[in-house]
DNA sequence: TCGAATTTGTGCGTATGTATC
DNA sequence: GGATACATACGCACAAATTCG
């Protein structure tokens, strides 16, 4: 005996296959009765192994037809510094990411202004419950959720400016909105983790009930050394790469 | 009726309140008893509902004790640009990153000659089955492998130079080595991506056999615009976090 | 120290619903 | 319509580890 159980045996197997691009994208993995005589198991241990391959977004099952390793081209997302070769694009742009990859893009946003939570209020080193515009961005990737963005600005900074609320902000970017008013944005840090989604997280971005892993993003804009505007960006693990591209001295 | 599976429906629930603290880290879920008890269904349906929050790294079950939730300090690797406070640290440092988190760092390494593959060939700009230099690094936090690295080198670049064996070079980075021969690196770009492990890192990085998902970066080293390295990153995505702090002009 | 109860891990069989072929 | 295939769910059994009196 290997001491290791079946399912994971088979679950092993077969995801060793799909990277091994043995079961290509689109293939066709063997049929819960083809896994009981294949492998000697029952039915039980044909799920639990094709359950882990679920939950890691290897494969899709379908009614009635099989299970299939999925294919997803991914999305990318671009940040980077001062190095651009285009004129003056915002350190990223969803529209430039999705057009890339073919996609119409799109995005629904609302403002209100609120208070700091205490950890916002860390990342904009102000006070906590001080008052913070916070924007809640949702960008449609051919009409269907493809992030999901919480944005904060400190209103002592923007209070009674003309960029106040950012309307169609998305479309030029926090860089330049900030410039409008004098405020020089010269540096930004992000934080990239990876959690499962919470349950808001799942029903804004249309993700599958299980096996849902977001990439979760923490952005945070500096001038002057001074955080001006910090965000949470949710993206799906799955459908997404990241890029960065950073200069070095 | 909900129209959501009870095992999905029970999930979402726990994990909402695992992701709102209310079960903190090291809290310990309901029995499958008491959820039988509690939700009214069959030993199955509890056993479905934890496999997907395990499947999540976020709950990890001890056999005649019960599950729990995972308490995880994420280690943080943190890349950076010529923004650096301290005086001449590579762009980043397995050291420095361990060190913060109160780990001990420490490192094996192996190089060898090979050629390119094709996918290698792309990313550094070379010819395919051009000679390269290959090294495998595999990075340790208190003697737990951590980080698992495949670096190639242009032997046309290095090649007859002090620097071709990349001995001790763990410790300075690629900047500082290449900086030795005279090739000054101004730029890098790194693509991350979540996959599920393959075998050899599951083995390499000592991940459990299920769930085990892995933050994947592919890093290239520009100098005046050709790549002169490229890697591959394999780290645990539930024990990291990546930090990026860029400039914008 | 011992043993019984508890709890998870693995695995079997079966039943029903629903979608596809 | 019938066969196939997955999705969900029930019940059961035994092993292995822990907990606790």
């Amino acid at each position: 005996m290997t001491g290791i159980p079946a399912y994971l045996r088979i679950a092993g197997d077969l995801r060793a296959r799909i990277l091994s691009s043995d079961l290509a994208p689109g293939a066709k993995l063997p049929t819960e009765s083809q896994m009981m005589r294949d492998y000697g198991v029952s039915r039980t241990v044909a799920k639990w192994a094709v359950a882990v391959l679920k939950s890691e977004s290897l494969v899709e099952g379908r009614r009635g037809s099989g299970v299939y390793v999925r294919d997803v081209p991914r999305l990318v997302r671009e940040a980077h510094g001062r190095h651009m070769r285009t004129a003056d694009g915002p350190t990223w742009s969803f529209a430039r990411d999705a057009g890339r990859a073919g996609h119409r893009p799109g995005w629904e946003h609302q403002s209100e202004h609120t208070t700091a939570d205490p950890a916002v209020a860390v990342r904009l080193a102000i006070e906590p419950d001080a008052p913070v515009m916070l924007t809640r961005y949702r960008y449609l990737a051919d009409d269907a959720p493809a992030q999901f963005v919480r944005s904060w600005e400190p209103l002592a900074i923007t209070s009674g400016t003309p960029i106040e609320w950012p309307e169609g902000g998305a479309a030029v970017g926090v860089v330049a909105r900030m410039d409008h008013i004098g405020v020089h944005i010269d540096e930004f840090t992000e934080r990239v983790t990876t959690r499962s989604a919470a349950a808001d997280e799942i029903e804004a971005l249309q993700l599958p009930l299980r096996g849902a892993h977001a990439l979760v993003i923490e952005r945070t804009y500096f001038a002057a050394g001074i955080p001006v505007e910090t965000a949470d960006i949710v993206i799906p693990g799955d459908r997404y790469e990241l890029v960065y591209r950073v200069q070095v001295d």
